[in-house]
RNA sequence: GGCCGGGUGGCAGAGUGGCUAUGCAGAGGACUGCAAAUCCUUGUACGUCGGUUCGAUUCCGGCCUCGGCCUCCA
């Protein structure tokens, strides 16, 4: 099946044909590090990552691109909040995201620029935008004269009647339209500004992607992605300043998640259901998050739920015991993603099919008889893991996987009460076997008996052996107690799986593809 | 008000003009000292009213309902 996505420009959806098939070029708007990442920005961070790594598989080289915002209104808001120097916030802010969303197995972009670190392409733009007649200065400002374009709306499919009518804000009196928006502003001296043309100020919320993508990408490129509350006002005006700045076509493939609630509700501070990225690792363990957020496709609305976060669990428990019986048979073909799966993928990004296909591989894999059963099966499920970002770690860390703070019991502690049941069930005490079963459960482990050896050597008498430590399951709180242990602290993130660079790369140290200016 | 996207079985969530989604939960069975896990079998679906059609959950229209966005900011 050929790569389609659904593209919100002709709200269609359309075979992919990139610009140049030897490098697909993608951008996605980043987060604004003023503060910590929440659920909602973790969707497109693992939407697009998906996407990164689908077309990793299908293209010899993705350049993707992501940006970080760290010049804003909001940023400036919260350092004078905190008391806090911009640069410190903003740097803690930065490496607290790349933390959290590492632990979702989100790989770094190629290239990740920062907005502060890429002002004079910011004013280059403008100073092109001024000369074609499609922006002016005034009272320090300089604005987008969205008159100027007579295609101004095509990406969220409104007019400018539309737009004055339904306008809720005042409007400034230095606008000749009132649809014009800022490209720059001036800066007082107690805020962050930049010498320019039209003295020092800042630049507005919309140029920074429209200045790095082509810094990054070129003028026209592949894929632009983003959540759907961005369309409007974001994407449409850089998708507007790119366009008449550039005289060419911006980005071919818009693609946007839907938006997140939060059991059933709109998220939001005041109704106590906002989650931090880092509350929810606190929790269950990054690959449970990914995967209750590929629960529903990318374009539908999403419901966070304790509930969806349970069984995204579960759905990965069963793999990972799926694999744990495989532990000791070689992977077969460990790179090759099976082709209902790939189509799934392919097809405008269907993860809820493809995870169903996991879930169908893993039922083959523990129906599997011969060793080359196993092994085309164990392989077929890793390498489908892989295209999905999950099943990345090693089956018995994800078993002895507990909350931070919640160790319960030692090693050699399991150690002594699984010989000790084991001693109970050989001379027949059940009662005394069952009393340590449920010892250990009640600290998070729960054992299983085998009718193998247990992996490793050692082990008990016949048919009463145990495997391994058993499996270490903390179980989610009930629903009711949502939102869930709010004062676990931060857990230990896992090392990062490659260098995430820091701020702007220079440009020579962008890996070298075609699709580069 | 405008634009956009939803409403599928107990739950989550794909998909399709007529043929099993998948997972969890439920029921029965195999296995087990008992469990767990695993495997087998199995039940309950497509908001509403019309239209098109031999046939619609799937296409079209109305309605109801849920939600997002509607700028220079917060």
């Amino acid at each position: 099946m050929a790569l389609a996505f659904y593209n919100t420009l002709t709200r269609r959806k359309e075979p992919f044909i990139p610009l140049n098939p030897d490098c697909v070029g993608m951008y996605v708007c980043g987060p604004t590090v003023y503060d910590s990442a929440h659920i909602g920005n973790a969707r497109p961070i693992i939407v697009f990552d998906v996407l990164y790594r689908l077309l990793k598989r299908l293209y010899p080289a993705v350049t993707y691109v992501r940006n970080i915002t760290d010049v804003d209104d909001k940023i400036n808001a919260r350092a004078r909040e905190n008391g806090e120097p911009i640069a410190a916030l903003t740097a803690r802010t930065t490496a607290q995201f790349h933390a959290d969303i590492a632990a979702l197995n989100a790989l770094p972009p190629d290239v990740e620029p920062r907005a502060t670190a890429h002002i004079a392409q910011m004013i280059a733009l403008i100073e092109s935008l001024i000369a074609k007649g499609h922006a002016y200065a005034a009272e320090g400002h300089v604005l987008f004269s969205v008159p100027s374009m007579p295609d101004y709306g095509q990406l969220s499919r409104r007019n400018q009647e539309e737009m004055i009518a339904g306008a809720r804000v005042e409007v400034a009196p230095y606008k000749r339209d009132p649809a014009d928006f800022v490209l720059w502003k001036p800066s007082t001296d107690d805020l962050p500004g930049w010498d320019s043309p039209w003295g020092r100020g800042r630049p507005g919320w919309h140029i920074e992607c429209s200045a790095m993508s082509r810094e990054y990408l070129g003028v026209t490129f592949d894929i632009h992605g983003g959540g759907q509350d961005l369309v409007f006002p974001h994407h449409e005006n850089e998708m507007a300043q790119s366009i008449c700045a550039n005289g060419r076509p911006f980005a071919r493939y818009w693609l946007h998640n839907g938006y997140l609630m939060v059991e059933g509700e709109k998220m939001s501070k005041s109704l106590g259901n906002f989650f931090t990225v880092r509350d929810l690792l606190g929790q269950a363990p990054g690959e449970a998050i990914r995967l209750a957020m590929l629960a529903a496709h990318y374009h539908q609305p999403f419901d966070w739920t304790a509930d969806g976060l349970r069984q995204a669990r579960m759905g990965l428990d069963r793999m990972y015991l799926a694999l744990r019986a495989v532990a000791g048979i070689p992977a077969e073909d460990r790179d090759q993603v099976p082709l209902d799966v790939m189509a799934a993928l392919e097809d405008d990004l269907n993860t809820p099919l493809a995870i169903s296909h996991l879930h169908e591989i893993a039922t083959r894999l523990n129906k599997a008889v011969t060793d080359e059963e196993k092994a085309k099966w164990k392989g077929a499920l890793l390498a489908s893991g892989d295209v999905l970002g999950v099943l990345q770690q090693d089956v018995e860390a994800w078993f002895r996987w507990a909350p931070e703070g919640k160790d319960g019991l030692s090693d050699a502690e399991i150690d002594r009460l699984v010989a000790a049941r084991i001693e109970a069930r050989q001379t027949r005490n059940f009662a005394e076997a069952d009393r340590i079963r449920k010892e250990l459960a009640d600290q998070g482990i729960q054992l299983e008996d085998g009718a193998g050896a247990p992996p490793g050597g050692g082990g008990g008498g016949a048919a009463l052996r145990h495997w391994g430590m058993g499996r270490r399951r903390v179980p989610i709180p009930p629903h009711a107690s949502f939102p869930m242990l709010p004062t676990a602290p931060p857990p230990p993130v896992r090392a990062l799986s490659g260098p995430w660079r820091q701020g702007c790369l220079p440009r020579r140290q962008v890996p070298a593809c075609p699709c580069r200016p």
